[in-house]
DNA sequence: CCTTTATGTTATCATTTGATAAGTAAAATA
DNA sequence: TATTTTACTTATCAAATGATAACATAAAGG
């Protein structure tokens, strides 16, 4: 297989995961927060407890930046931090009970948005679907 | 299966693919053009001949905006504005040699990057890649 | 023709995000 | 124990992006 057909394949798949987010975000996320600060949000729900260092590497933040968000998210009172006991330079983050709230209401409307344009999915095609995922999940676009 | 559950495991892939679109990026992008700008240029690199509209709707940018983005890159010379004939309200949006040159260069750095991140990759398991990619295209993320 | 609608532009302002310097405190290390 | 490194914070400025109003022009429809 020709690879620069490959990897152009890839890019457009890419900029087509994107512009469906763009859809599928439509009214989903709380105007409480910034688009940036869903990202924080969405990543600490699904890591459960991270460090300020690693939401900033993992979301491309500088450290400062991220800092200054978790400080936001924190006024909001979406997140918790807590001093790690172990290495006291480092700062737990994990959502607050309102966080957590927040993240699955603003699923809960994106989940709407994606089953309208999807339609309906027999359970072979969400099986398909997973294992797609999981194939390029493993080959492609590695955990963050 | 637990719609919920199919349902997160779909915005987790997609976090994934954000945080792996940083990382592919990364001192890829020309420092002449924005993110933003070079979301614009990749869109028409792939669409080949679309409208200011089109540009807007894709990317989700309001079309003052998108028009004001479109100014840029035609003054710096990277695509080309053209009046529909048919229609002299639409502008036709294209890469000019200069803007197609970029882009094949930045897909370069890109490419650079994909591969030192994915590895040796076999026939089989791209054209395993690839079938993946269809059934998501076809399935979750439909074409823009 | 006259009105309405569609496409795009310009200008302006607000918000979000990025970049960087300087500082604090804890841990690691020599 | 003194020095260096790590993790994070604060503050500030710059750049990118978003939102909106006002405008121009072409096409469509009555």
């Amino acid at each position: 297989m020709n690879k620069n057909l490959f990897f152009q394949t890839i890019i457009s798949f890419i900029g087509n995961v994107h512009a469906n987010t763009h859809s599928l975000m439509k009214d989903a996320r709380s105007n409480e927060i910034t688009p940036q600060q869903h990202s924080i949000l969405e990543y600490v729900f699904f890591s459960k407890a991270v460090t300020t260092s690693q939401v900033a590497d993992c979301l491309n933040i500088s450290l400062p930046n991220a800092s200054r968000e978790l400080k936001k998210l924190s006024k909001l009172e979406l997140i918790a931090k807590e001093t790690d006991k172990k290495d006291r330079r480092k700062t737990t983050i994990s959502l607050s009970e309102q966080g957590q709230n927040l993240m699955l209401h603003t699923f809960e409307r994106i989940q709407k948005n994606f089953w309208e344009q999807a339609g309906q999915l027999s359970e072979n095609e969400m099986q398909l679907i997973i294992s797609s995922m999981n194939v390029l999940g493993k080959k492609v676009f590695f955990q963050y």
